[in-house]
DNA sequence: AATTAATTTTAGACAAAACTAAAAAATTGT
DNA sequence: ACAATTTTTTAGTTTTGTCTAAAATTAATT
């Protein structure tokens, strides 16, 4: 992957990764309106680059009946998603940006052409699986271990993963967890739920600690499955 | 600089940064066809551009006459130039390429559209003052230390500068510099020259050393004059 | 100074990617 | 089942940046 030898330009790269990412993962047709309105631009515009991807092959499509990427579109969608998470690891880990800031020079970059700079790139952060907000970076080939976003409230006694997000981003629950010593990308592991009151009990680097119900609504942890 | 709140297209950044080249400077006016030549594209195209760029005040142009930039021009330039010598400082420091790959990557990295990721990209790199190649790096005002490249053997003692390049490029004298543990992007001093037969001492990282008349004029050094 | 040569500009066209407005197909509601 | 609504496509423009071919201007040569 990543080394798809034909031309393609920037307008064609957005289109493939928003097909991508609205077919969920590939599984179901994408209508043309949904595509119009995640990309501000008309229907009609959108069935014309349809047409374009279709003659090249990244997309399968037949009038009316929505749009598919193709395993040849699947891997160009990879290849660039790819391309922005290591970059989002980049900006948040070398530069000191913080995770929130990173998406939109993420989006200029992962459109940058250059394998052997992906490759480089990919060494120097030290071959990550996961970008800044949890989600999983692709490997060369396009495979990547699938991951889910849950709330620690929703998860059962000896779930572990990595704090990736929080669901109240107010200034005061962003100060309660640095009290707390809580940051992103912190491993945690669930130890126990107390029934009661709904507060867990959660492993940290520094010790165990209890929450309540109202923080473990709030902090998202990232589940990494291997498969 | 930098902060030119304006929109450039990338072909408008690409003309901008190929006139201030040819202008040598901005000190004279540049020909229709020398840009053509230079971008590989046609004279009638870049009259086109060229008037365009002239709407946008970012160059003076009259008819027949060849166009000069602006000062808001040139500033457009340095900051396109700035951000290019500071990616190539990147992916050489950072990403182990070597000084003469990265040009064709760096060419796609100027364009990228942040003030704040080119200023903690500076910050990342410890504020480089030139680019791997010895050329000099604008600041944020597009101020920056001129620099000339002068040969060891035309250099007066007590003189500094980087390793920038090499006049006879055989691979019996780049044996000779690896086995001297001489390499591009060294810093080198100037210690005393030897009338008798013009053989140089200079110090490096690891130590003095003292190189012959025959070597001294076959290596460039960048000498940074503060302004 | 006049003719030739080189350079530069104009005029008209084209491809990419977008748009508007209107027509066609699919979906929905009763 | 069929009228109304929504979705999608077609047809015709627009803008950006390019091109070719031809006309205009400047420079060079004898």
């Amino acid at each position: 992957m990543c080394y798809y030898s034909f031309e393609m330009t920037l307008s064609e790269e957005d289109y493939i990764k928003t097909i991508y990412h609205l077919s969920d993962f590939n599984s179901k047709s994408v209508a043309t309106n949904a595509i119009a309105e995640q990309m501000n631009t008309k229907p009609s515009s959108v069935t014309d680059m349809v047409k374009k991807l279709s003659e090249k092959s990244l997309v399968n499509y037949k009038k009316y009946q929505g749009v598919l990427l193709s395993e040849k579109g699947r891997l160009v969608a990879l290849s660039i998603i790819r391309k922005h998470r290591l970059w989002e690891v980049f900006l948040v880990d070398k530069l000191n940006f913080s995770w929130d800031e990173v998406h939109v020079v993420a989006e200029q970059l992962e459109h940058i052409k250059s394998d052997a700079l992906i490759d480089k790139l990919d060494a120097h952060l030290g071959y990550p699986k996961v970008d800044p907000h949890g989600d999983p970076i692709p490997n060369k080939d396009g495979v990547f271990t699938k991951s889910v976003k849950k709330l620690i409230s929703e998860l059962p006694v000896g779930s572990q993963g990595v704090c990736v997000g929080v669901n109240d981003s107010s200034a005061a629950f962003l100060k309660f967890l640095d009290k707390n010593k809580i940051a992103l990308g912190d491993t945690f592991k669930i130890l126990e739920i107390e029934e009661f009151d709904g507060s867990v009990t959660i492993s940290t680097r520094s010790g165990s600690i209890r929450i309540s119900k109202q923080i473990a609504t709030n902090l998202f942890l990232e589940i990494v499955d291997e498969e």
